[in-house]
RNA sequence: GACCCUAUCGUCUAGCCUGGUCUAGGACAAGAGCUUUUCAAGCUCUCGACUGGGGUUCAAAUCCCCAUAGGGUCACCA
């Protein structure tokens, strides 16, 4: 029984970063080994030399385990060759491969294809029949002594006891090749299960042109990956019931390989940032704090060695629930953590565009004669201030949050100056009030 | 060009397998409004789809065929 366990694979070449369509395909496979109680191995396909490198080796690994599909089990392909040639030689042997000769190179074998129907019984799809009389010979290994990509591949997924081969729509025309090199060399065949590819919102494949593919720009952008793996998981997946905000625990345990949809679907950004926001806004108010240090410090907002742990918490939880992305932060609430600010133009123009010298003065002294400086205390002082006014209080509020912000929106008023603290609140005003006054 | 896959709101999808409960449900986006303070947050509402044509059937988004459209693959790349 132990053989027939659920073993599953993730094989990316490393020519270039994870990118979304791969992080998608490792999320299946991950999620369909952890439901069945598999194992989920990672195969880095480094058979071409020249194209492969070490740094997108660590660049995959990376964004893996970023995004939390821990593997069982990792092969370099590079590690193999003697592997590949060993059965490519039986098949030499058995009649049902040959040598090609080319000048100047050593020697390629070939595999010889057989005109036949090769029907390959799809997860998703169901059957799919191919004339394999339209199929080439196969090359099997190069006449550099590498592996072919389809031969490397069958070689170790037979050997390495893989059950069901979860992969990219792209690869079904590869199938019949491979199913019959699965037959010549006496393998099982695996289980077939070929996932819908993402596409771009111009059309045809997600690509460099339509945004960012890679999910390290994704992590850099400021996207949580369980928030990233959740969006992706919905991209072909739907549990029912209506429900989108699935953890993954809960995702591990309503998968089913069988439910995922034929069809492609395009990738939206838009719907991440939404996805992205519903996980920010219950994230541990420390962890995101602790995220942003760094992103804060380079933006010279904090000193990495020593900021106040506590401020940062407090003001974090100000914006948590209105973020969509993690970095926005940085722009959002910089006028916290700056001596001086300079109001954005635009704000400028609609709320700091007649003369409030007398507002912001008498709003100055008011707050600096209160003996206790709390949120509510200050609202009261202000509600009171534009009553004795006699002026609508928002005629006021938005003018302040500009000369204290520097910008339209932010989080309310009050909390702002409270969080701002005293000085530094009377000084913005003042500042204001001096040049309009002058 | 050949072969293969697919086809529900702008986008992601539910429904399709096991035809009637579908005047097709939800989410994102968009638009409108509310929130005695903003909105990128929250709440309410609106807009919006079964690709077309043939069948089968009392009945089709659901089953079958064709057309069309989109996508993928045709390397000694993976």
């Amino acid at each position: 029984m132990a053989n027939d366990s659920v073993r599953v694979r993730f094989a990316p070449s490393p020519t270039g970063f994870l990118h979304i369509g791969g992080g998608r395909t490792a999320l299946f496979n991950w999620l369909y080994a952890r439901s069945k109680g598999g194992k989920f191995i990672l195969r880095i396909e480094d058979t071409d030399a020249l194209r492969s490198k070490q740094e997108f080796v660590d660049e995959i690994l990376d964004s893996l385990k970023w995004l939390k599909f821990d593997w069982d089990e990792i092969y370099y392909q590079s590690q193999r060759f003697p592997v590949y040639r060993q059965q490519a030689e039986k098949l030499l042997n058995s009649g049902k491969a040959y040598i090609e000769k080319t000048e100047g190179k050593g020697e390629a074998i070939i595999y010889k294809v057989n005109p036949q129907e090769v029907t390959v019984n799809d997860l998703i799809r169901g059957e799919i029949k191919f004339d394999t009389s339209v199929i080439k010979d196969q090359v099997l290994i190069k006449s550099d002594g590498t592996p072919t990509y389809n031969f490397a591949c069958v070689v170790d997924d037979a050997l390495m006891n893989i059950t069901d081969v979860i992969r990219g729509d792209d690869h079904i025309s590869n199938t019949p090749k491979q199913v019959l090199i699965y037959n010549a060399l006496d393998f099982r065949v695996p289980n077939f299960a070929h996932l819908p590819l993402i596409m771009g919102t111009e059309g045809g494949r997600l690509s460099k042109r339509t945004g960012a593919t890679a999910i390290s720009d994704y992590r850099k952008m400021g996207y949580l990956p369980e928030a990233l793996v959740n969006y992706l998981l919905l991209l072909s997946w739907s549990p029912g019931e209506d429900k989108e905000v699935i953890d993954i625990s809960e995702a591990i345990r309503l998968f089913k390989i069988t439910d995922v949809n034929k069809t492609s679907a395009t990738f939206d950004m838009k719907k991440l940032d939404w996805m992205n926001n519903q996980y920010l806004k219950n994230e541990p108010t420390e962890k995101l704090a602790q995220q942003l240090v760094g992103i804060l410090a380079e933006k010279g907002l904090i000193n990495k060695e020593k900021y106040d742990k506590e401020y940062l918490a407090n003001i974090v939880k100000l914006f948590q629930g209105r973020l969509s992305k993690v970095n926005d932060f940085a722009d959002w609430a910089d006028f916290f953590f700056l001596e001086e600010i300079i109001p954005d133009p635009a704000a400028r123009a609609k709320h700091l565009n007649r003369d409030l010298s007398k507002e912001f003065k008498l709003f100055s002294e008011r707050l600096d004669k209160l003996e206790k400086f709390d949120i509510a205390t200050i609202e009261e002082a202000f509600r009171k201030l534009v009553a004795e006014l006699g002026i609508e209080a928002k005629t006021l509020i938005h003018p302040v949050r500009v000369a204290l912000t520097g910008k339209t929106i932010g989080p309310g008023l009050f909390e702002v100056i409270y969080y701002l603290g005293k000085d530094r609140a009377k000084k913005r005003l003042l500042k204001w009030a001096k040049q309009e006054g002058v």
